[in-house]
DNA sequence: ATGACGATTTACT
DNA sequence: GTAAATCGTCATA
């Protein structure tokens, strides 16, 4: 980070978006524009989005060049530079708020990037080799469920298909397992 | 050029 | 539970 203080979250939530025959994808049916077009790079790069007018959500490309595969990232569980993930996540939120808690610093997809600082900047970089934002590989074996993905609008096949994975019992995850 | 909307978060009733 | 916040992006014309 650009004062040197590491920030770093275990992630503990996924959703993944499958393609051009995903209709909740940003790549359905072929879709390539200025905005996705880091869905088309080679695995390993970062697609970081705007949304909503006001956040960033961040996904990690797995397909092959030229094939649209993503996998959104969730939530985290915050483990580096907690104090500086709270200035980064209490900037946005109004005075009054409540206190922030640990598991409020990156329990979403635009949560986690504001702890973190992820914007447009880190859109196309490698998270296999860069240096300034980047991926290791997990220690352990979470159990893992999974479960529909959340706030989409498309309705049926797409938007029913169980392609959200999350770690069981994490209180770190943007919404609990459904029972 | 314009209008509708969103892979969300937060506050409020 | 519902609704506001807030603006870049994209489809349509």
């Amino acid at each position: 980070m650009p004062d040197g203080q590491r920030l770093a979250c275990r992630i503990v939530e996924t959703e993944a978006y499958v393609g051009i025959k995903d209709a909740a994808s940003h790549a359905f049916a072929g879709r390539r524009t200025a905005r996705n077009e880091s869905m088309y790079a080679r695995p390993g790069v970062a697609y970081v989005y705007f949304t909503y007018g006001m956040h960033w959500c961040m996904n990690v490309v797995c397909g092959k060049i030229d094939e649209p595969v993503a996998v959104l990232i969730r939530a985290g569980e915050p483990i580096e530079g907690l104090e500086l993930m709270r200035h980064n996540r209490s900037a946005s939120r109004r005075a009054r708020g409540t206190p922030l808690q640990d598991r409020d610093l990156c329990s979403g997809p635009a949560r986690l990037c504001q702890a973190l600082a992820i914007d447009k900047s880190m859109d196309g970089t490698d998270l296999v080799t860069g240096d300034s934002l980047f991926i290791e590989r997990a220690t352990g074996k979470p159990k893992v469920v999974r479960a529909k993905r959340i706030g989409l609008s498309v309705k049926g096949r797409w938007g029913e298909a169980p392609l959200r994975y999350l770690v069981k019992g994490d209180p770190n995850v943007s919404v609990p397992a459904r029972a």
